[in-house]
DNA sequence: GCATGATCATGC
DNA sequence: GCATGATCATGC
């Protein structure tokens, strides 16, 4: 089957015939020649679909305005289905793309319509041997384009602003720009700076695809609670949108809030519950709709009288027979900070006890941070586990030897376990007492660090 | 007073 | 049963 021109209904259905075939069934039917081999992209594009390949600005099938990408996905164990990466769309010509407005932008002009070829991944397995298992023609929905329309607005304000080299996945919901290139020397030009930045692509989020899947594909899982209305970010952005909503509520007391709202909890995370009372949704906030696509985690701070954060950030444990086998590039915690973006809301001690709300903001870690202070921690943390440095001698006592709050200016290594008996394995054995496991722990970042990254987002001091 | 070590309540 | 988000408690 060779031809050029196909319609929509000709890519649908040739995409559907791929459908439960591996990736070695599809090379042989359509013999595929050695040159090929490469990705299971290219072989499916070139194989199957043999469209003559183009660096268009345009769709792959241009006349049905059809882009076609091949994904993988994976299976959870609770049968769930999770993208597996984010869906990398055309790269970002920094010079050229100033100059567009979104609906001339590369990615509107190339993206409109995609059609999206899914594969199983299983660790185990060979690659020829992955299976298709969905095929789907996606098309925004208002409301995601609504806010991709306003991710593609940051995304080009930053080039604007002479800051293409600090982009990051965190700074947008849906539409990301995320690194594409060999390595950290794939470089390029930008219009407002003579510092090269990294090379970058239009992406579709892991959390955005993991959604779709869910929702569209799979059709498994599907829980949907919406934060807000589309109608609402007809004139407001979204960030904007979630904040005034909190904001509505500033100088409000806690204690009084939980009565009006019926939240009852002796759980820490009872600011948490409050705020997802406010914001008017009856589930956890972050298995919103909205917050799940975009990969948006709430975080509570409180400040004390002093106007200092009481306790620094705590996140998931790691495990440290997993940390050893990680690079810093691909790491869990580059990944988060890369990848997530927070939802801050602040809450002020008064002098009987209490709290009010204070405020609200969102924000994503720097790359420069990330790859900086962040990057030097990790690494520490990582050779002392691999060496079997975990603890030291402090008096007639042992204490961990992990960088503290002291030493770092970012985050800091702590325990985060049930209780002093809540272990995970070390590697490899500790030196000095000989343990096997050690209490589990976490990264924490620190909360003057946190309280910088508020004054930061916020010109004016904080009352 | 704060850094460090430790623990709590909840939900899946 | 455990991960998670957050905060408590103690000793320096």
């Amino acid at each position: 089957m060779k031809k050029d021109v196909w319609t929509v209904q000709e890519i649908r259905q040739q995409a559907q015939s791929l459908v439960g075939k591996t990736i070695k069934e599809i090379q042989s039917s359509y013999a595929i020649s050695s040159k090929v081999k490469g990705s299971i992209g290219q072989i499916i594009e070139d194989g199957a679909f043999s469209y003559s390949p183009n660096s268009n600005k345009g769709p792959d099938f241009e006349e049905a305005g059809v882009e076609l990408k091949v994904t993988p996905f994976v299976r959870l164990k609770n049968g769930q289905c999770s993208a597996k990466e984010r869906l990398v769309l055309n790269i970002i010509n920094y010079i050229e793309e100033v100059r567009y407005e979104f609906e001339t932008s590369s990615f509107w002009t190339k993206n409109k319509s995609i059609e999206i070829i899914f594969y199983e991944y299983q660790k185990e397995l060979h690659p020829e041997d992955y299976r298709i298992e969905f095929e789907h023609l996606h098309e925004f929905s208002t409301k995601d384009l609504l806010i991709i329309r306003a991710d593609w607005e940051t995304i080009v304000n930053k080039i604007r602003d002479g800051l293409a080299h600090e982009l990051s996945e965190g700074d947008t919901l849906y539409l990301g720009a995320c690194t594409k290139g060999a390595n950290r020397q794939s470089l390029r030009q930008q219009p407002y700076s003579d510092v090269p930045a990294m090379q970058r692509a239009f992406s579709l989020k892991t959390t955005y695809m993991t959604k779709l899947l869910r929702n569209e594909v799979c059709r498994k899982g599907i829980e949907k609670e919406e934060l807000i209305k589309e109608s609402e970010l007809l004139n407001k952005r979204f960030e904007d949108i979630i904040r005034d909503k909190i904001l509505a509520f500033k100088n409000r007391s806690v204690k009084e809030l939980m009565t009006i709202y019926g939240v009852q909890s002796d759980s820490k995370s009872n600011l948490v519950l409050l705020t997802g009372k406010l914001l008017g949704i009856e589930g956890r906030i972050n298995n919103t709709e909205e917050f799940q696509k975009a990969n948006i985690e709430i975080k509570t701070i409180r400040l004390n009288l002093k106007n200092k954060i009481k306790e620094s950030m705590s996140f998931p444990t790691f495990k440290y027979e997993d940390i050893v086998q990680e690079e810093w590039e691909t790491s869990t915690l580059r990944q988060r900070f890369e990848e997530t973006k927070y939802l801050f809301v602040v809450f002020k001690e008064q002098l009987n006890g209490d709290y009010v709300i204070a405020d609200a903001m969102f924000w994503n870690m720097k790359p420069s941070d990330l790859d900086g202070d962040v990057q030097s921690v990790w690494q520490d943390t990582k050779n002392k586990i691999m060496s079997g440095q975990v603890y030291k001698s402090v008096g007639r006592t042992y204490h961990y030897q992990f960088l503290p709050k002291s030493q770092t200016s970012i985050i800091h290594v702590r325990p985060h376990g049930k209780n002093r008996n809540d272990t995970n394995p070390l590697p490899t054995i500790d030196l000095l007492t000989g343990k096997e496991e050690a209490v589990k722990m976490c990264f924490f970042v620190n909360n003057d660090y946190i309280l910088k990254q508020l004054t930061l987002n916020k010109p004016k001091p904080l009352s």
